[in-house]
DNA sequence: TTAGCGAGTTGGAAAATCAAACCCACTGAC
DNA sequence: GTCAGTGGGTTTGATTTTCCAACTCGCTAA
């Protein structure tokens, strides 16, 4: 996913082409849970070694991990997220409750409990919706009025330019 | 991306296993935006013509899109979005939003207006959020714990099992 | 009649993926 | 001491994908 044509300016495309490569949002998403290394990442995103090794590294030259050591001699080292890696998570609990609607049937793989940003005693299930910061209302794809900022967009795309 | 080691149950990885391949979601965003014709998604995307066939089958055959004549003789269809396709959009808002934020200097390619839900006339700018539909809580990842339900799931990894 | 378009299909080279084996530095058990 | 085991990778070679350009096919418009 490195780079890819580029066929047009995209946050989208641009985000993806970071963390778009297979294995790499799995990856986040055990570092957000806390399962941090080599070895956890490996099993539990079922990544070939040699290729989560690659990601890794992608990941952390991007700034979405950092290595923090955890033993010299021998060096061990484990992959923790930085803020930018996980203010991914967004993506992550929408990816998520898609396919718990979409793909599961009755019995979803994990559930999330969400404490009450209070710090307040019983939590509830997480039922993660995407809103909008200004009017705190619930994003509905007909209210939505794309407005191309930079060259390359033509909402119809080119033929009808 | 067809099938992953499936090393843990989990809706992001079957999520990703059906949209996670290069372009298919570069191709929902065209589709969302009202591109829906193969030359028009082969352009705006860049995906290789022979790599757009193949990513529209599978996305067909998913239900995320479906085929609508728009010419016979010649036969010529354009892709629509399903309502199930159109329910990832809000992956493609926090993907877009995380590159805004961490990816763009001061100007973002594009911007989305959002109309108020009443239909009112002035439009602000889309500022996407998630937020919990129980509470109306914007998520912080301080406020949840996960609750595996299906076997395979260890938070911090199998070493800690 | 010829040019052109939209929507693919085909062919072959280049790149990425995969699984398994290997390596290295150490640890703990005998 | 020695010897198996572990964590964290690297190497190897076979298999898949991707990529790009060229080609096809059915039709329309000049």
């Amino acid at each position: 996913m490195r780079r890819m044509k580029e066929a047009r300016p995209c946050s989208i495309a641009n985000t993806l082409a970071l963390v778009g490569e297979k294995y790499s949002l799995l990856v986040l998403r055990e570092v957000s849970l806390g399962a941090t290394r080599f070895d956890q990442l490996a099993r539990n995103t079922g990544a070939p070694r040699d290729v989560l090794t690659t990601r890794l590294k992608r990941l952390v030259e991007a700034g979405l991990l950092r290595k923090v050591a955890y033993s010299e001699r021998p060096p061990r080292f484990e992959y923790r997220p930085t803020r930018a890696g996980l203010e991914l998570e967004p993506v992550l609990l929408t990816l998520m409750a898609w396919g718990d609607r979409h793909l599961t049937g009755d019995d979803r793989p994990m559930v999330l409990e969400h404490a009450g940003g209070d710090g307040s005693l019983g939590g509830h299930e997480l039922v993660p919706v995407v809103t909008c910061a200004e009017c705190g209302e619930e994003v509905r794809h007909d209210d939505l009025t794309p407005h191309p900022l930079a060259p390359g967009w033509t909402v119809t795309g080119p033929a009808t330019a």
